[in-house]
DNA sequence: CGGGCCTATGTAACTAGTTACATTATTGCA
DNA sequence: TGCAATAATGTAACTAGTTACATAGGCCCG
């Protein structure tokens, strides 16, 4: 009957036809209202609503050569301090005008090249990436398109890309100085996966440096609670006693405390629990976490404004170190001894 | 010096005159290989490596017609259950090899129309929304641009919008029915800000319709641990003894368990604490939570599902009813009264 | 040796907007 | 009333690919 029964949607040509006008005229109704007399604006816009006229996002941007859309390739989003840092990026983006497309790589460079590819192909101006791990063919993708890539969690001033992050070494260090500094000397050490992990790996490193007279007991868990809770449990099925648990990220270090007070030991006074992150609610747990404080809202809004800059200006910008900071509360204490 | 200095980015032209052949067999090369004869084809794939040609995600959207982006706006990614949500509608896309951008509405109205145009404005070619209740001017937006759009968290069949979701009336009833069930008569309910919020709203209603011979003091807190901690703190200073805690959020739930255990009250023993939405987490507090269990994640890729096939087959999906059902564990116990 | 056929390639017209430039219409002022 | 200035509108050439159709060349078979 109408054309909606021909083509499916409208353009500016059909607009520019009902209206009577030519589609530069249109275009203007659009872009430039003034420029246009207010009898023909009226009539272009009547012939806008009757069509249900909507401008090809695609069109438009094929002229300004602009898409207006990031990428973030995050590990997961089923893990706080991901989702944390995915709300600053979108929240900064909007900020620029930028929207953000998220693409999960589950730590698999595999499928981080693939989704890295798939934002170029869908026209993503830049990317947010995790840690300076990254496959050969995903380099090869960024060295070769030349798209504005900030890698994020780690500091790397020497890395190809600029990276916007934490010392993951110092605070890993900064926590089990304060684990010894408390006179513990055997401690069990939770932390994430570390294959394909290099901010897992850097922070391992950091304790080894460190190099001091203490014990530590190694545990691989996933980092959910569950993950935590397993991992805990098995160490104390194992006998081993550890007078603290340092935990690499505070997810683990939750994990931790729910599992050491379902097995009757009392935090802190028969063990002591330290993380690594310090969450918003890691200040309220029972009893409130030890924890170094890594600022993952302001590193992804500090990275979604260096990429903001990087597309504006087309000047790679500066890495960004981001401070950690010693967070004592009730989950630690002193051994006497 | 060379073509770089004057243009940013080689097209198919360029390439094509560099290979000496037409933007048609260039183009060929890109699409249907085999078409190219082997000289040729490495003549044009040199020339595309030469010139580090990459394909204009524009230009190609403009010809199919498909930009293969969808939007997701959820009221904040630092919420564990829409983190989840947002995981599995990424995972549900990314088979159907659409990309999903995230926008974020901090439960504002205005918010969501506004990044709704956004998102409509960059080509999405259809969007996921929380709840049913949006402004007059989103309405009139989706209603004009046509665009789907699936709305999740509730089950409504009569809404203008397929839902997907379950029914937070009756996940609430059975909260609540289970405490009773477990004679408790003086319970404090613990729920997210009802402005602006169906969900809430709707949850709360079915509290109030199951008319028992209960006495329920209601209280508002942001859905954080922190926001729980201090609702529960406030009510504990009141001075009314409360036999259960009814929350209608895990994590306002987790955040409970908190602070009672920091108050010194022993859950189960002195107060019951009820969950809804059943986290992975929530298994593994301590102790475990009691909770009605709402497929968070599940709900993710049905509703990813629904808008794949929408906008694949031009074809509005159905509703889809996810069940909720009581996960009975360590943090409710009957009263002996 | 020529018709038929297939392969490889080119031409040009699409996709949907934007915009520089040209043209026409209107108004002001002398 | 006439001329210039300004406003309003149109023409057509861009943006970067895709693709239907045309054509050129090579090969086989009769």
């Amino acid at each position: 009957m109408d054309l909606t029964s021909r083509k499916k949607r409208a353009n500016l040509r059909d607009v520019a036809r009902k209206a009577g006008v030519s589609v530069a005229t249109a275009s203007r109704v659009l872009n430039m209202p003034t420029a246009v007399s207010a009898k023909t604006r009226d009539r272009v816009q009547s012939a806008i609503d009757e069509l249900r006229f909507v401008p090809s996002a695609a069109a438009r941007a094929i002229n300004s050569g602009r898409t207006r859309v990031i990428g973030a390739l995050v590990p997961t989003l089923d893990n706080a301090i991901f989702a944390r840092f995915l709300d600053a990026i979108e929240n900064e983006m909007a900020q620029h005008a930028l929207s953000v497309v998220v693409a999960t790589t589950d730590n698999d460079p595999e499928i981080e090249v693939e989704k890295a590819r798939n934002l170029l192909d869908i026209g993503a101006e830049g990317l947010i990436v995790s840690g300076v791990a990254h496959s050969p063919a995903f380099e090869a993708l960024v060295q070769k398109t030349r798209i504005p890539v900030i890698a994020t969690s780690c500091y790397e001033p020497a890395y190809a890309l600029p990276t916007v992050g934490y010392d993951n070494r110092a605070a890993a260090q900064m926590a089990l100085q304060h684990l010894v500094d408390l006179k513990h000397r055997r401690i069990a050490v939770l932390h994430g996966p570390a294959f394909n992990n290099d901010r897992t790996r850097a922070r391992l490193a950091g304790l080894q440096e460190l190099d001091l007279d203490v014990q530590l007991d190694l545990c691989e868990a996933d980092i959910t609670i569950e993950g935590a809770c397993q991992a805990v449990a098995k160490i104390l099925e194992s006998g081993t006693r550890h007078s603290a648990f340092l935990c690499l990220s505070d997810v683990l270090a939750m994990g931790a405390l729910f599992e050491l007070q379902r097995s009757g030991l009392s935090v802190p006074d028969d063990v002591s629990v330290m993380g690594l992150e310090d969450l918003p609610s890691s200040s309220y747990t029972a009893p409130a976490l030890t924890s170094v404080r890594l600022q993952v809202s302001e590193m992804g809004s500090r990275a979604a404004k260096a990429l903001a800059s990087w597309i504006e200006t087309a000047e790679p910008p500066e890495p960004v170190l981001l401070a950690a900071e010693l967070i004592p509360r009730q989950s630690t204490r002193a051994l006497s001894g």
